[in-house]
DNA sequence: ATGGTCGTTGCACGA
């Protein structure tokens, strides 16, 4: 089983180049965020013509997210489920594929320290783990993917020293992410490739693509029962060339078995 | 020299 996550920067944008790479990876699941659209635009025959189910969370114009499944997609929850009133924005949408709970988020940016947009960040990222922990349970086969805007670390940073004081690198944010993986979530890419400059994003500007200046921000959390399953994982950065790309690149794990 | 692009929308702003 393949699973994905991707964020589009715009399906509207992006749909021939994600039908292009859909025929080419033939992921079984694809997390995809910022499709930008309401629910009403989102594409489902597209990918239901490529042997693909799909449930879509959007808002239009900003955020969204979706997943595409060839292998089921089951107890579709938009929003969070923690009884609380629903985030006004479009940023996550869960789903069971082959008896795997697959979470599809797109965490706020922040913007800068000092900004609204911060702390309604690090509220997101506390709200994420209650809506995990409630849910599921570390023994359970449980994936949450997406943009977390976030680098775990500073080898994920091109380079550090340019980030000191931006968001994306924080203490705060990145003690909630590892809050999330001590409650039983690895960052499974970490599990097969420990070296740095292994990015999932580029600003488009600069040339920073073609001179290597990225980020990794595009996780694949796993619990311990789907790590044990995983036998590979890449950045897809292929994905990241050529014409009107994504600013990002996917990430891709496989699992043994169903 | 500290820029640079793309997406949304609409003539600015978010990433």
């Amino acid at each position: 089983m393949r699973v994905a996550t991707w964020n589009v920067n715009s399906l509207k944008a992006r749909v021939g180049r994600v039908e292009e790479w859909l025929a080419d990876v033939q992921p079984d699941v694809l997390c995809m965020q910022e499709t930008k659209l309401s629910d009403d635009a989102f594409p489902a025959l597209t990918f239901q013509a490529l042997g693909y189910e799909s449930a879509h969370h959007g808002q239009g114009q900003w955020n969204g997210v979706a997943i595409l499944s060839k292998v089921g997609l089951a107890d579709v929850v938009a929003n969070f489920a923690d009884g609380r009133p629903p985030d006004a924005e479009a940023r996550l949408i869960t789903a069971t594929c082959a008896g795997v709970r697959i979470t599809s988020v797109y965490v706020p940016n922040g913007r800068s320290l000092d900004h609204e947009h911060y702390r309604y960040k690090l509220a997101w990222l506390a709200r994420l783990r209650n809506h995990v922990a409630n849910n599921s349970s570390p023994l359970d086969q449980v994936i949450v993917t997406g943009d977390f805007n976030i680098a775990p670390d500073d080898r994920d940073v091109y380079d550090p020293s340019k980030m000191i004081g931006a968001t994306h690198v924080s203490p705060a944010e990145r003690a909630e992410l590892a809050a999330l993986c001590d409650w039983g979530m690895t960052d499974v890419l970490r599990r097969f490739h420990d070296q740095d400059k292994l990015y999932s994003w580029w600003d488009y500007r600069a040339g920073d693509f073609h001179m290597g200046r990225g980020l990794r921000i595009d996780l694949v959390l796993a619990t311990a029962p789907v790590v044990a399953r995983s036998t590979f994982s890449i950045i897809d950065r292929n994905a990241r060339k050529g014409t009107s790309p994504s600013d990002h690149a996917p990430v891709i794990v496989d699992l043994a078995g169903a």
